[in-house]
DNA sequence: GGACTGACAGATATTGAAATCTGTCATCTG
DNA sequence: CAGATGACAGATTTCAATATCTGTCAGTCC
């Protein structure tokens, strides 16, 4: 009956898992429901992904992994001011978590219960993250702009700091018309006590 | 049967109702289960307090009063040195929650639910912090310890970047022993940037 | 008469039976 | 033989009946 069967591949499963994601939420979204949107059983998906969170994982490393990129090309734009690096990074990273939030409601939610119960796969998005913050301080502290003992701690500090703009938790404060100026203020803040004095 | 009848007053019902939360916790608390502790009919109850959610609430004011003012006193001190008293004050802030959370976590839990359902009275208590640690920036920026353009704003970004500390979402990393260290590493990060440079 | 009670209507929560889902695996198909 | 299937057991979710709770109020009791 179908045309051309195309072959089943994890890339395939991952496109047809969002797309039930992004319909159904995390809540109601069944492997079921995937293995129909692709019309085959799913048993099949089950070859490719040992469990349903094994899946869930798989499309929110995904998902996090494209913003990682993203960040990391203006992270590592090292012919630029590291202390404008810094400031857009961070613009950047509440940009692209607002817009997420807003975009993909149901993703997002998704993304939301991954980080309850797959602490791991966060803490090494988030180590990453800390990790491209630290290389910019780094360069500052090089360049004589910030002045600062240990750029590792920094840069964690930097994180939590402004976790209200990045973190899900926070997803509707994001909305609020204060919170752009919120941001503004505290990134100085952080920014003055970076600066060499 | 009873002894002397005591007057039933909000205060007697308030405390019961604490006693109630604490026991089952904001989900399986019921107004009769606090009209039974007290001994009598729950109509009672609703003579002092028009709704379940207005008790509710009283309790959360109650508890958060009591939080700000221990705060109130490190903020007024003023004869001690402002960097010191804003150290002392987010120490304190970050303590206090810590300990409210380990020793009552259904009471804890019943401020939560408080904070989605009830905005406004957490929102006052907000600007009431906010308010103390504007205080303590004005002394610093008058006696020459900090330069901030306004203090009020930040006074704002400084509670804002502190939230992973005193945000009852963050309960469960204030278990970690790394907290103690990002706390100390951020008050840092943040005092730098409020100091004249 | 003012504080309290308890019966009541409508809203909410609990419960247990039925439906659906997850994950496995013997079997089939190309 | 590699990949897919669908029947199956146990776990989880859904749904509707039942029980409990919230909030009101006419009436009781000092």
């Amino acid at each position: 009956m179908a045309a051309t069967t195309v072959t089943l591949t994890a890339e395939r499963i991952l496109e047809a898992t969002e797309e039930v994601l992004r319909r159904h939420g995390p809540a109601k979204a069944t492997v079921v429901d995937v293995a129909r949107a692709l019309g085959v059983s799913h048993g099949s998906v089950y070859r490719h992904f040992r469990t349903k969170a094994a899946l869930r994982e798989a499309v929110s490393k995904r998902w996090l992994d494209r913003t990682s990129e993203t960040l990391a090309d203006i992270a590592a734009d090292t012919g630029r001011d590291p202390e404008a690096r810094l400031r857009d990074w961070l613009a950047a990273l509440f940009e692209a978590k607002r817009r997420k939030a807003g975009d993909d409601p149901e993703l997002f939610a998704t993304y939301m219960v991954l980080s309850e119960e797959s602490g791991a796969l966060v803490g090494e998005h988030i180590a990453d993250l800390t990790g491209q913050v630290a290389g910019i301080i780094e360069a500052g502290v090089a360049s004589g702009a910030f002045a600062v003992p240990d750029p590792a701690t920094e840069a964690r500090a930097v994180f939590q700091a402004t976790g209200r703009f990045h973190d899900p938790a926070y997803r509707d404060v994001w909305r609020d018309p204060e919170a752009d100026g919120d941001f503004e203020a505290l990134v100085e803040l952080l920014l003055r006590g970076l600066r060499a004095s």
